[in-house]
DNA sequence: TTCGCGCAAATTGCATGCAATCGCCAGAAA
DNA sequence: TTTCTGGCGATTGCATGCAATTTGCGCGAA
């Protein structure tokens, strides 16, 4: 019988499994240093179910059940949760168990409101600094977004748009900037998820996105900041309609 | 003698001195609900050592030194050294002593560029929503400035300075947007404290805070936004002038 | 039937033990 | 004198135990 391996396993596989020198062996094995500390394995993990909507908003994160799913004792998952909740994703409740961000309609329009913002600054700021590398390598996200929308794949086409998002960011060379932008972009992204019917805009998107990368071309900081800005609230109001119905209007676990 | 508290010591009190309705009790006692938990407390306390410079930028944050000294265990310690790292004071490093965020010309460079932008985003909202009571608010902010700059008092100076910067960011009712404004300014307060000159600029700094009340009474989101940030900038070049010749110009900890 | 009370199970919050890991320093070799 | 190496002490990272708190439920009373 096959059971889901016990923190207590986990420990004794990972002590026993390699007597010494392990990092050596890691990095001769060419292995990419995957030797994140356990908390830090386990809040990416949890990010990524968050964000995929498979844990869905308003569920209860306790933490022997994700300890015994990730195989990993509690400490580790408390750290984890407690920084998601920084970031916005989890919710943490005094005395009870955290959950997933629930979707609240003010708070989804405030929170778009955010990034748009965001990433006008960082648009300006990198409508100035953005070297020849970047544009080509915006370009190439560009082109792949335009692939991907005309097969049809809804997921290519949400990663490709995300990463050409991040990679504008980026550009900016502006490091917290760049930080506060990925904690309300995976936000943003979890919403998403749970959006309907922004296919429809994916060309009219596409477009935007042109505009967007002529601006920068152009170094043309408003400019680029402005289409970048409008193009994030276009976004918002799709989301924020196909919401609309679904979602406590007011709040929710009031 | 008297001894710091040990955690033991602080747990069997906590655990013999209420025998239960511990909340009621606090309650009905009339004190404000001082009942956050023992890692926000300390997150709390941590944080505030930090921004007023008792622990210094680069000091090594040993575990059970400050288990010792809040007289707590080292979980709840662990807990909020992963909150400060998230807001960009304290520095993780892998199997090491997490330290005070050192003071590097570029990251701080950054980061008051990333918070006069986000200043100016959220001047431009806060112009169209702000209220009476809000701009009456600034208003009285305003003369306690002008008060305690006349008296040369710089503790309650920068206190006045900084929450009259934190109401704006609030007026624009943006929740996200808040949140992580604050985590920049408590690090550009950390910053700011080991910068000397800047009372040279508190009458330039008045100044240029009364025109940015008057754009957002006129609820002139461009001017407002474009003062705010420009406001911000200025004392960044101060700021970044003063520590320029005593803080490793490229990095530390190499 | 419904409301209130109190008990029990579930769950968090904190403390602590244990082992792996890292940096430092002494000592040896060049 | 400087550099490399081995071992030791200091320190983290994780697992787990224990108590407090909360919630949900059953039972009794109105």
């Amino acid at each position: 019988m096959q059971r889901p391996p016990t923190p207590t396993d986990a420990a004794a596989a990972r002590r026993r499994g390699r007597p010494r020198k392990r990092l050596d062996a890691a990095i001769m094995a060419g292995q990419r240093v995957v030797r994140a500390n356990l908390h830090e394995q386990a809040a990416e993990r949890l990010r990524d179910l968050i964000v995929r909507g498979d844990l869905a908003p308003g569920a209860s994160l306790v933490e022997v059940e994700l300890s015994a799913m990730l195989g990993i004792s509690r400490t580790p998952i408390r750290e984890a949760i407690k920084l998601l909740a920084q970031q916005g994703l989890v919710e943490l409740r005094a005395n009870r168990s955290p959950c997933v961000r629930p979707l609240r309609a003010a708070e989804i329009r405030e929170l778009f409101e955010a990034l748009a913002g965001i990433e006008r600054i960082a648009a300006e700021l990198a409508a100035q600094r953005i070297t020849a590398a970047d544009l080509e390598r915006l370009r190439a996200l560009q082109a792949e977004i335009v692939r991907e929308h005309e097969a049809g794949r809804r997921d290519s086409y949400a990663a490709a748009n995300r990463t050409i998002h991040r990679t504008i960011v980026l550009a900016a060379r502006n490091v917290p900037l760049a930080e506060v932008h990925a904690a309300l972009l995976s936000r943003a992204d979890q919403v998403r998820v749970f959006a309907l019917g922004l296919e429809d805009r994916w060309e009219q998107s596409i477009r935007e996105h042109q505009a967007i990368l002529d601006a920068l071309d152009a170094r043309d900081p408003l400019q680029a900041g402005r289409l970048l800005q409008e193009h994030v609230g276009q976004t918002a109001a799709v989301v924020t309609t196909s919401l609309a119905g679904r979602i406590d209007p007011a709040s929710s676990a009031a």
